[in-house]
DNA sequence: GGATAACTGGACATTCTTGTCTTCTTTACG
DNA sequence: CGTAAAGAAGACAAGAATGTCCAGTTATCC
């Protein structure tokens, strides 16, 4: 139900927020994310668009977070690449139906409401941060005795 | 977010929820839910594979639906036309991700999960029933006076 | 049983999403 | 300044979703 576009912004916003003060090429997001590079950069266009990462040309250059991961929010990203489109008025038209939407599309907009709460509730810093087995992009689950605990496995670079 | 075959099946269901025990031709549907008639008749053909409306053909034929608004939910119909794809395993393919999703992807199923749960728990006759202004599919809103309130108001056909 | 009404199924057209490729521009570094 | 690294932009290809059309099949009625 979500975009392929959408999929893979989330992957490569997550991905740079794990690299705060280093550029990453669109070959490396590429490979970490294991998103197709051609079309990974058309995402990050649009990211870049959108303010949610910068771009930086030439040599040395590459994309990276525009923002603090602690305040980009799943939403932020989702809605630069592909919007969720809440139902605003009555989408056959009906005059009648105008601003008040019928029980069958109040319904449909209250789960596209409910999906952009919990998108703009959550952070990339929060999903980093996650205690989890499986870390985010990353191909090894973490060792479960706490070496190695002190920060985030860097994974897929 | 969600596609337009779910938009029609949608339209078409609470329809027929609201036609119980007169079929309904795919041109009378089509004229009521301003669902184009030729796209109509596939999504029907997907309803009724799905056990959610039954068909009959010949003169007097039509569809009506195959189960009681009342146990028949908008998931069902949903599923029936564009099934909502729950996140189950890593979308990477990593194998270290298995059936543990990673945080992000765990969020994502959850929105899913969340849109899952209030589909299922929204029948037809619900949506018929609730007291409104805009009545589902209708042109007209419904008389602020309660003459003719005795049952729902009749539109579009 | 013939005529008519209606769904069924398949072929086709159109549009949108996803994906690829090539050329251009910008930047850093020697 | 020249060269190489990198993103930007546009054209194009493939595939899926949406939409149209038509011939075939089934059912009803006279």
């Amino acid at each position: 139900m979500f975009s392929q576009t959408v999929e893979y912004a989330l992957r490569a916003a997550v991905f740079l927020a794990s690299k705060i003060g280093a550029p990453q090429t669109n070959e490396q997001i590429s490979a970490a994310t294991l998103v197709p590079a051609a079309y990974l950069s058309k995402v990050l266009q649009n990211l870049s668009r959108g303010g949610i990462v910068q771009a930086q040309r030439g040599k040395h250059g590459g994309f990276s977070l525009a923002r603090s991961p602690r305040e980009l929010t799943i939403l932020e990203v989702v809605t630069a690449v592909d919007p969720i489109e809440r139902i605003r008025t009555c989408p056959l038209g009906l005059k009648a139906h105008g601003v008040r939407l019928c029980p069958l599309h109040k319904r449909l907009d209250n789960a596209l409401a409910e999906v952009e709460r919990a998108f703009a509730s959550t952070t990339l810093f929060e999903i980093l941060a996650e205690p989890t087995k499986s870390v985010p992009l990353c191909k090894f689950p973490l060792p479960t005795s706490d070496q190695g605990r002190a920060k985030a496995p860097a994974c897929r670079d």
